[in-house]
DNA sequence: TTGATATTACGAAAAGCTTCGTAGATTTGA
DNA sequence: TCAAATCTACGAAGCTTTTCGTAATATCAA
């Protein structure tokens, strides 16, 4: 079950996630951003279906649908394959140049300094 | 600039960043475990020099590679679009998720703090 | 020299991703 | 009611990625 979604379907799973439950309509309202037409977005979330990224409830005409694969999951999926062929395994690499990059707030950085005193008691 | 490597030029461009330069058949016998053609690394490539990822010299009959484009920049870049596409935007999200996969040794994580240290004092 | 080996060039097929148009069905509201 | 709006299903086109076979050329060794 390692699915690894492609772009465009993370962005309509990021959606999902946030929102829970929707409708094609309310995914495609949250990604106008992006200018592609809303059977384009309706035809990626049927394709979903069939890959089971997604279940939908059919019981009305339109059709509801929710996130199948969990997001943190998917996301040690995708940092775990990167690690591997971005960073030639290297952890430490990855967070210290994810740090570096100037987007990190102070706020962040002491959360990520908390977590590690935690880590190193346990 | 801003190139987006595909999973094989990403395994053919990890060859020629370690090893600096390469033939065809030493980028194929480093790759080996991967049970791909030699040919189909001879085609990646050529697409690759027309992408302008790699340049070669082909003074000798067989044609020897470099990478042209930079390690740390094509790492910075799948990071940068990994943060904002899987972790909306969340720096220290990924970076305790990277933290917290056990697969960070002692010294790894020492590395990190001392880094954090630094990057406190400047 | 000449046959075996190594190399490049190139076309093309197969698979996956993204996009949209159109048809048909359902709902809504004037 | 019935026309407009909304929704789903589906096919297909265009693009990229990955793969390999074949032909042509160059090198090497016996």
């Amino acid at each position: 079950m390692n699915m690894k979604p492609t772009d465009s379907e993370m962005e309509i799973l990021q959606v999902l996630w946030k929102k829970g439950q929707c409708s094609v309509r309310e995914v495609y309202e949250c990604l106008d951003s992006k200018a592609v037409g809303y059977t384009t977005i309706l035809k990626l979330m049927q394709i979903m279906l069939d890959k089971k990224m997604v279940d939908r409830d059919t019981s009305a005409k339109t059709h509801i649908y929710k996130a199948l694969i969990n997001e943190e999951q998917t996301q040690h999926n995708f940092l775990d394959k990167m690690i591997d062929t971005v960073y030639n395994g290297s952890t430490s690499r990855l967070v210290m140049q994810a740090l570096g990059n100037n987007r990190t707030s102070k706020e962040e950085l002491n959360a990520i300094k908390q977590y590690l005193e935690n880590l190193e008691n346990s």
